[in-house]
DNA sequence: CGGCATCCTACCTGATACTG
DNA sequence: CAGTATCAGGTAGGATGCCG
């Protein structure tokens, strides 16, 4: 799941690296990823804020697609050495860019209803 | 997945109807169906052109995510009744409205190379 | 050519329990 | 609070092989 542009299977693999909708779907690729983003996109925020606000996401996952987008430079991980503990999420530079994608999502799903409402 | 508006738990669940992003996600949920949209962007294909244009790919998660998408409207399916079978795909005028959100991804795709090097 | 049918694996969720 | 660990169960995806 993290892994992708190394282990290409020899030969007819024009894949990950020539297209830039495939580079860019390895990124959010993962069920919750470009929801966790849209939902940094507005403010940081932290991990059961987040669970909350991800309604059907295990924290398992949760925690491990974080992991995966901090890996990818996507998400910043701050941690405050506190009691009880408190850990702030927030996107990236890199994260931040992505939000022409998160908002053309979004754009779509408005108009989806108005142009093909479901029933 | 399709209903959720009974079960709402008090408020606190944003879901599939009422999250735009998420409504977005459904469509396009599935390993190949971003990259599926985006080849038959810029015309009809048949199914092994398709296949073929798809590196990695298998026949059955092909035909299951284009079956998917034209249970959604996405996509539109052209049966020729000749020998050798003859069947074209393309995109309905609600699967061409997607168009947005492909270019995003293209073009973030694009930039995150010479913004973000890969090594 | 464009599929199904089958089998099998990998991933995701849910629940629960435990840690720093 | 923010995880990690574990197990059960379900679904999505991969690798064949057969058929009209």
């Amino acid at each position: 799941m993290s892994d992708d542009s190394k282990d290409t299977p020899s030969g007819a693999f024009i894949g990950y690296e020539t297209c830039p909708v495939r580079r860019t779907l390895t990124v959010l690729n993962g069920k919750w990823k470009p929801l966790i983003i849209y939902e940094l996109l507005p403010a940081p925020c932290r991990f059961n804020e987040l669970k909350r606000r991800l309604p059907g996401v295990s924290q398992r996952l949760l925690t491990a697609q974080l992991r995966s987008l901090e890996e990818d430079g996507i998400v910043d991980r701050k941690v405050m050495e506190v009691v009880p503990p408190h850990v702030e999420y927030s996107l990236s530079e890199k994260g931040r860019s992505l939000q022409p994608v998160l908002q053309a999502m979004e754009t779509w799903g408005e108009n989806e209803v108005k142009n093909f409402p479901i029933s």
